[in-house]
DNA sequence: CTGAAAGCGCTTACAG
DNA sequence: CTGAAAGCGCTTACAG
C-alpha cells in the first residue's frame, strides 16, 4: 500500500454513498437531508447507498460546513428536583425524535455557572436554548441577544415583545395556598422559602398579596438561601414549634422541606391538620402518600417541557410567532393535611 | 463593499488571532492547545491575542480536523433515581473542569434504547464512555468494542482484561442485608424487587445465598418489572401484610419502595420493627428523617462518578492501566427501622 | 432538478 | 521550535 497523507477515519464518506449511487455528492447531501428538489428516483438510490454502507453523517463537517448544528441547549438550575428532571425528559421526548441532540445545562442555581455554560455552549452554535425563567446576569442575557440564537422561557410567565415563554403564573399559585389556608380558618401563617430562586419569591408576593387582599397579615416568614431538602424542613419546622407556637399554618415553597415537617411532627405527636396545617409546592412523588397526604400544589412540569419544545421548533421552522405566552395554569391538591 | 462567496461566520478565527500576535495560523493553534514546543514568549502573544479578539475556538472544526472531540459520553439507565443524578454531578464536576463537555444518554432502562445511543453518539467521536453496569445487547457491545473509544464501567465490578470498573459488590451489599435482617432474629424474609435491572438481581442473589449460607431459607420474592416508587412500596406492602402476615423482615431493593411500605405501616398501624423490620437499599435522601428512621445500604454513587471520570481521564492520557476494578465497597447504615 | 468548485475553521503530516 | 500545504467531510453559493 502506498504511504499517502491520509487522514481519512475510516468511516463510510457521503462521497462514498454518492459514488455507489452513481451521482454527485451534492446531489447525495440533498437527498439525505430531504431537499425537495432531488428527483424521487435518484433520492431511493442515495438512500439505498447510504444503508448498503451503512453511513452515518459526519455532525462535524456538518455543523462546520453550514454553521449550525442539530444540537439544541437546556438550562436548569438543578438536576436535584425531580421537577426538572420530569421538565427534561418531555424536552427530550419532543426534540429528540426530530432528530435533534439536547446538551443540558445545568448550573446550580447559580448565575455565573449559567453564564459560563452559555458561554460556553454556543460555541457549539446550538440551533435553540431552553432557559428556566428569566432571571439571570446581565452579561448571560447579551450574549443571548447578541448570537441570535432562539430561545424559549420555561416555568414563569412573562408578557413581553420578542419573548415566547411557557409556564404558569407563580404568584397565582402563590395565592392560591394562601386563599386555601385563610379558608380553612387559618390566621397564623408561615411562609417557608429555600434556594430562594425568583420563583420561589414570585410564590411568596402572591401569597403575602392574596392574605393582605383578604385583609389579614402574615405571621411570619422564614427565607433561607439553603436549597431545599428534607432534612432542611426538619429544621425549619421546628424552628417554628420552637420559636413561634402560635403558627397554624405553613406553606413550605417546595415540597421536600413539607415532606421533613410532616415526618418531624409525627415524631414530636404535632397533629397535621388539626394543630397546623401544612401546604407543600410541586406535588412530587410521594406527596400523596405521606402521612398525612401532603396537600400540594400541582405544576404542569411536563407539559411545560412538551410545549417549550414544541414552540422552539416552531421558531426553527419559521412557523412559530416570535410573542407568545403560553400559560399552563396549575392545580390545587387539596389532601389530608390543611 | 466587493460581493464575495465568503461564508464566514463572523466570529473570530484562529487566523486573526495568528494575524494579530504574528505567527503562523499553526503556531497559534499549538499555542492555545498548550503544546509544550511552542517558545514562551510567541505563546503569551498568542493567548494576549486570543484574549484582546475574545476567540472561542470552533469544536466542529476541532473536531473535523482532528477526528476527536472534546465530549464524554455518559449512559445512565434513569435520570428518575437521584442515585444516578448523584453520580453525574460527580463525573462533570472532574470532566467540565478538564475542558470536557459531558453528554448525558437516558437509556430509561431499555437496552434498544441504550443502543440506539450508542450508535448515535458515536458519530460525535466521544474521547470516552462512562456506562452502566455490564448488562447490554449484543449490538450494542459490538459497536463499542468496533470504535474503539475508552471505556469505562460504573456501579458493578468485573475482573476481566481490558476492562476498567468502579463500583461496588451489590451481591455482598444483598448479603450484608440478609445477614443484619437475620441477626435481628427475623426469619421470614421478603424480597422486594422492582425494575429488575442487573443490579437488582445480583442483589438478590448475594442476599438468597447469606440466607442459604446461614441455613435458613427466604420466605418471599416479590420480583416486578415496574420501575420502583413510593406508590409501588405501598402496593406491595399490602400485598405482602394482607397475603403473607407471616413476614417478618423485607429487603426493599430501593428505598423509595421502603418509604411506601412506610407510610402504609403507619396508616395500618403496623409496628416497624417491631412486627416487621424494613430495609432499603441507596440510603436516598430522606431515608434518615422517615419514620421510623429507615435502615438502608449506603452506595457510594458519588465517588463512583468520580472516581470512573478520573479512570477515564488516565485512560485517555495514556496514564491509565487497560484492566482495572475499583472496589468502593458500601455501608449498611442501621437506623430505626430493623 | 443537478453539479463543479469553493469554503467552513481547524489540525495533521511533513519539512526545515 | 516554526510553518506552508493539505486535508477532515460536509454544505453553500452559483451556474446551468
Amino acid at each position: 500500500m502506498k504511504h499517502t497523507r491520509s487522514r481519512a477515519t475510516g468511516r463510510t464518506t457521503l462521497a462514498q454513498v454518492a459514488a455507489l449511487a452513481g451521482v454527485s455528492q451534492i446531489t447525495a447531501s440533498r437527498a439525505l437531508r430531504s431537499i425537495a428538489s432531488v428527483d424521487p428516483q435518484l433520492a431511493a438510490r442515495v438512500h439505498d447507498a447510504a444503508k448498503a454502507l451503512e453511513y452515518v453523517p459526519n455532525p462535524a463537517a456538518r455543523a462546520l460546513a453550514s454553521a449550525r448544528s442539530q444540537s439544541i441547549l437546556v438550562l436548569i438550575p438543578a438536576l436535584s428536583n425531580q421537577l426538572f428532571i420530569e421538565t427534561l425528559e418531555a424536552v427530550q421526548g419532543i426534540l429528540r425524535p426530530r432528530g435533534f441532540e439536547v446538551l443540558i445545562g445545568n448550573y446550580h442555581y447559580c448565575q455565573e455557572e449559567e453564564e459560563e455554560l452559555i458561554r460556553n455552549y454556543l460555541s457549539f452554535q446550538p440551533r435553540g436554548i431552553l432557559l428556566t425563567g428569566f432571571n439571570r446576569s446581565e452579561a448571560a442575557t447579551q450574549l443571548l441577544a447578541k448570537s441570535g440564537v432562539p430561545c424559549v422561557y420555561m416555568m414563569e410567565l412573562r408578557q413581553e415583545h420578542g419573548i415566547v415563554c411557557v409556564g404558569f403564573s407563580q404568584e397565582e399559585a402563590g395565592a392560591k395556598v394562601a386563599d386555601h389556608l385563610l379558608s380553612r380558618g387559618r390566621r397564623k401563617l408561615a411562609f417557608v422559602g429555600a434556594q430562594l430562586d425568583a420563583r420561589v419569591l414570585q410564590r411568596r408576593d402572591g401569597y403575602q398579596q392574596a392574605i393582605a387582599t383578604a385583609g389579614f397579615a402574615p405571621a411570619l416568614e422564614i427565607m433561607t438561601p439553603e436549597p431545599s431538602s428534607v432534612e432542611l424542613g426538619v429544621d425549619l419546622f421546628n424552628r417554628i414549634l420552637m420559636e413561634h407556637p402560635e403558627i397554624d399554618g405553613i406553606f413550605f415553597c417546595n415540597d421536600d422541606l413539607a415532606f421533613g415537617a410532616s415526618f418531624e411532627a409525627l415524631r414530636k405527636g404535632v397533629k397535621i391538620p388539626a394543630q397546623i396545617s401544612v401546604v407543600g409546592f410541586n406535588d412530587l412523588p410521594g406527596a400523596s402518600q405521606m402521612v398525612p397526604r401532603l396537600t400540594s400544589v400541582r405544576t404542569p412540569r411536563a407539559s411545560i417541557g412538551e410545549q417549550a419544545a414544541s414552540s422552539l421548533l416552531r421558531l426553527l421552522d419559521g412557523t412559530g410567532q416570535d410573542t407568545v405566552t403560553v400559560d399552563l395554569g396549575f392545580e390545587l391538591v387539596v389532601r389530608e393535611s390543611s
